[in-house]
DNA sequence: CTAGGATCCTGTCAGC
DNA sequence: TGCTGACAGGATCCTA
């Protein structure tokens, strides 16, 4: 679930923690959850590509955390126990007692512990070589960022995939790193695109609009901590509110659409769940919503 | 090569 | 209450 700006929020909240603290000890629970031998070291930096986490050691061993669904990374403070740092998909794991049913590792540091869990065991803690990050095989073909990438070149990888719907090309980190399905249709509804339109349909006005649109919403939300739940924990901790705060469609179906006030509808698009609103984000110019449609055959259907 | 669907795994929730 | 199927904030593998 996490996806670009939870896991900056966590690199962000980490760092205060564990950087230039020593990674003594690591706890393995489920071995699917952690690949490689498990390595001791004092905490360099803690760097990002994309939604994966690098957290360098000062013995050129470095930890790759990816995070997938729903993967969490809960630090608890040894010096103060009732301290917390959390984020990542969010549950009563971050303030629940741990290590729990749903820990996959425990990293153990000089002054507190670590906590990965992860209920779904599709993300993983990887070791490898400080100096084999870049040539990591999931690393190496992240594109870029969404600041990182000019107008020009956006548009001309949107039309090498013609035949391709806007959302699942814009899902694919090999073309543009870092949106997931939270801000893909966060960005899509603000740049008033449906998600369904073929690439070789989007203009230039309109990838560029979308490029800014991915820009804002991420800054927004790595503003506020993430749409997760990322802070100090004491007894109860206050949320990371992005969907609260900023999501005009995600997970909003029923309610109305903060531009025209039509009811925010869900559909499936590229085989994921898709917010939008059917009058501002038209399919085609002036033809009724396939798309709304669909939903309703498709549930009634089964 | 592309595009779409199945798949990894566990838990929750709606509907019968 | 108990069962069943759908679905979940990701990415890869397989197929046509």
């Amino acid at each position: 679930m996490p996806e670009l700006p939870e896991v900056e929020t966590i690199r962000r909240g980490l760092s205060k923690f564990i950087i230039n603290h020593k990674l003594q000890d690591t706890e393995v629970l489920c071995d699917k959850s952690f690949i490689g031998q498990p390595v001791t070291g004092k905490v360099k930096s803690i760097r990002r590509f994309g939604k994966a986490l690098i957290i360098d050691l000062d013995n050129s061993q470095s930890l790759m955390i990816h995070l997938r669904m729903t993967g969490q990374l809960i630090y608890d403070d040894r010096n103060n126990t009732s301290e917390r740092y959390a984020a990542g998909h969010p549950s009563d794991n971050f303030t629940a007692d741990l290590p729990n049913k749903q820990t996959r590792v425990i990293l153990k540091l000089d002054t507190g512990t670590l906590y990965f869990n992860d209920q779904r065991k599709f993300g993983f803690i990887k070791v490898i070589a400080t100096n084999d990050v870049s040539k990591d095989a999931f690393i190496k073909k992240l594109a870029k960022e969404p600041w990182d990438m000019l107008p020009d070149e956006f548009y001309a990888k949107l039309q090498k995939h013609p035949n391709s719907c806007i959302k699942a090309t814009i899902l694919d980190q090999t073309i543009i790193c870092g949106l997931g399905n939270i801000y893909a249709d966060e960005a899509l509804f603000a740049s008033h695109i449906h998600p369904e339109r073929k690439c070789s349909s989007i203009t230039k006005d309109e990838s560029t609009k979308l490029l800014e649109s991915a820009k804002e919403v991420m800054d927004k939300s790595i503003a506020s901590g993430g749409s997760t739940m990322a802070t100090y924990v004491k007894a109860d901790g206050t949320k990371g509110d992005y969907l609260e705060k900023f999501a005009q469609v995600f997970r909003r179906e029923g309610l109305d659409c903060p531009n025209c006030h039509t009811k925010i509808i869900k559909i499936k698009v590229a085989g994921r769940g898709t917010h939008i609103c059917p009058q501002c984000q038209l399919l085609a110019p002036s033809k009724p919503q396939r798309s709304a449609y669909h939903l309703s055959e498709r549930s009634s259907k089964k």
